[in-house]
DNA sequence: CCTCAGTCTTACAACGTTGCAACATCTGGT
DNA sequence: ACCAGATGTTGCAACGTTGTAAGACTGAGG
């Protein structure tokens, strides 16, 4: 049934080499006999076999994406950017979902199953540095997220630390006195670690001194886990007004549960998330996060790859950081609502959104422009598709 | 670099074919022959070359998931399951991201550039039964979603009328008398026109005549969409007190738009979303849906394609549909208040998510037990992984 | 008419794997 | 001792493609 060169070159009366350089836009082709074979080609729907061309060639223009969960948006949402990034350069991107898993993680890293593809990008939760140093001879890997120490690969990612201090200090601006930490986790590096210690900096920056009460732990930062923490915390010694979560899902996950506490956000506690998804910027109340800049992310990471495909794989280790802002929403900014009807006063602003500073002044302002239009987002990218 | 089956055999003293069938587990090797050689595949870090195996083979062992986007929830929720369901097969999922781009659809569904892929399921937004037929002849393809009209292809997906009646009858059930539906649009065919055609069904039956007013479109089905439709009534003649949103996005869009204008969900306006994505549950008030059976839909969808890629190509159209039920939260029944306090009391009830029949009464009760053991979603699964 | 360069086309051999059929070696029954 | 069958092992060819080098046409200059 499929239509191999041969077929066509019998058909068109030419050699098999011919049809090949057609289909390659080669030159040395008389362009009399490149339109005959084409024509051919288009009548038998010729279509070039891809494992066949790479085992010649052992390229594939295929490049792997491996990220933990597909279905976390963060990941979903730089997923689809990226996609969208290699699009532009002509490679196709294959999505694998290693769900965290250490043995998944080092087939994409390395490649998949017998180089399938030309080069990864991966987000690894498991891997170690040694891992990834060795199975990176050898095969072209970008690696998301936050640094492995000295794994001698590229890296891509915004600067937690001083993300995590950002968001920090906007609550300290604000005049919280007791300011919680949700995400931490037990290792002593990565993403959990790496904000904490951004948290605890700016702490230190103010004076103040943080209480180990209010430090609550990540889980696998998903929404769940956010509930959980601030339930817990909630029940404790010390009650927190104001809360900074390591990822937007944990923030969101904690909101629901300062309601079900009968807590209002932002009046009793504030809350400042971490990845700027889109849901947080239609819940309700809207969600004050940092917003690392994914299309940076995205567009490094794919031309990080491109360079390590080409030049030797040696290319040495490269890092590129990412910029990040703080998005000021209604989850830390009460807006100025002249008399009472808090809540719903907040609520008919509408989600405020500006690209505030390190300072929450702006955010008034900012609502007050967004009753106007009616954006409901504010700050943040628009993206085409749809659903079904 | 790569070790292949030649170097091994040297190095093990035996012939390539005794490796091929050491590595693919065939009969008819001795014990010690097979450990023997074993040893140096391990020792020598021997991988299999895929692209060589598939073109002697013709099978790679990857199957194609083609979504329009796979940052909308749904999506990606459903695309994790499938990888999954996959996996227990054996398979490898490649996820690719069509934009809803005929072109990008077709590439799918035809396995790729050069039947890349054993198989592909597919969730086709521009693709028409036509183009759908041609391709799936000499691929083995699964549509995910509506049914194309006499595409002779599997399909997989749930009873879209029915749902849809199920939500509406909801909202008539608890006596919403200008109840509302967004998510139109100008297709005769496809999810749209079928989740509409639901709605005036169950309208018909209750005796209820539809206005147009309140009717929305759906645009892309995002947040936005939902958010400008429910804004756009707000601003006509009829005010709504009841809306019912063809999925959850522009549910969630929708009572962000309500919250903007002061109203109160679901006391002045009760909403029903479709899809049941985790959104919805930590959503404040909580979603009522429809939730899709997504692991029954993931599960067919697979098994099915299995079907298809073992069996004769011309398998015939087979079809599954898969269960959905009605989840009803705070965004439809305001939780019994014994006194004032409305809003908050709701919100401390906790998000109920109980299964109840296609009535609401089961909600209160349910709302009490959430409350107890402080589960945020209810009535749905939890699942593994992590962010970062 | 021959040569030579330039342009176009072709045959052949690989890429790494596995199906096939042939061969080699054992085991146990006559 | 011989054979039949079961059990292991092997060489060859093929999958569809492209790089290489060699071949076959052109037309211009000798």
């Amino acid at each position: 049934m499929p239509v191999n060169l041969k077929d066509v070159a019998v058909s068109a009366g030419v050699s098999v080499k011919t049809v090949s350089n057609v289909v390659n836009d080669r030159p040395y082709v008389r362009s009399d006999t490149r339109a005959r074979v084409q024509a051919v080609i288009d009548a038998m729907g010729y279509r070039p076999n891809l494992p066949a061309r790479q085992l010649r060639t052992g390229r594939s223009g295929l490049i792997a994406l491996a990220v933990p969960e597909i279905d976390v948006p963060y990941f979903a949402e730089l997923a689809g950017k990226i996609v969208r990034a290699a699009e532009r350069r002509g490679w196709t991107v294959l999505i694998d979902m290693t769900g965290g898993e250490r043995s998944r993680e080092r087939r994409s890293a390395a490649g998949f199953p017998g180089d399938l593809v030309d080069g990864t990008i991966a987000s690894p939760l498991s891997m170690t540095a040694r891992e990834v140093a060795a199975v990176s001879k050898g095969h072209p890997l970008v690696l998301l997220g936050e640094k492995l120490a000295h794994a001698g690969s590229s890296h891509v990612g915004v600067d937690s630390v001083a993300a995590a201090a950002d968001a920090t200090r906007h609550l300290i601006s604000l005049d919280r006195r007791r300011i919680a930490a949700i995400g931490a986790a037990d290792e002593a590096t990565g993403t959990a670690a790496l904000r904490l210690r951004g948290y605890q900096q700016a702490m230190a920056e103010a004076g103040r001194r943080p209480q180990s009460e209010l430090i609550g732990a990540g889980g696998l930062y998903h929404r769940e886990d956010g509930f959980r923490a601030m339930n817990a915390m909630l029940d404790g010694p010390v009650r927190p007004d104001a809360v900074f979560c390591f990822n937007d899902l944990l923030a969101l996950g904690a909101i629901r549960a300062l309601h079900c506490h009968g807590l209002d956000v932002p009046r009793d506690v504030a809350v400042v998330g971490f990845d700027d998804i889109e849901d947080g910027r239609y819940n309700t109340p809207s969600l004050t996060t940092i917003a690392p800049d994914k299309d940076a992310l995205a567009e490094a990471a794919v031309r990080l790859l491109g360079l390590r495909m080409d030049g030797a794989s040696g290319a040495g280790q490269s890092e590129i950081r990412a910029p990040h802002h703080l998005v000021v929403r209604e989850s830390s900014v009460a807006p100025l609502s002249p008399s009472g009807r808090g809540r719903l006063a907040a609520a008919r602003l509408g989600p405020a959104g500006a690209r505030a500073g390190a300072l929450g002044l702006d955010a008034a302002r900012a609502g007050g422009r967004a009753a106007g239009n009616r954006s409901p987002g504010g700050g943040a990218d628009r993206r085409g598709g749809g659903d079904r």
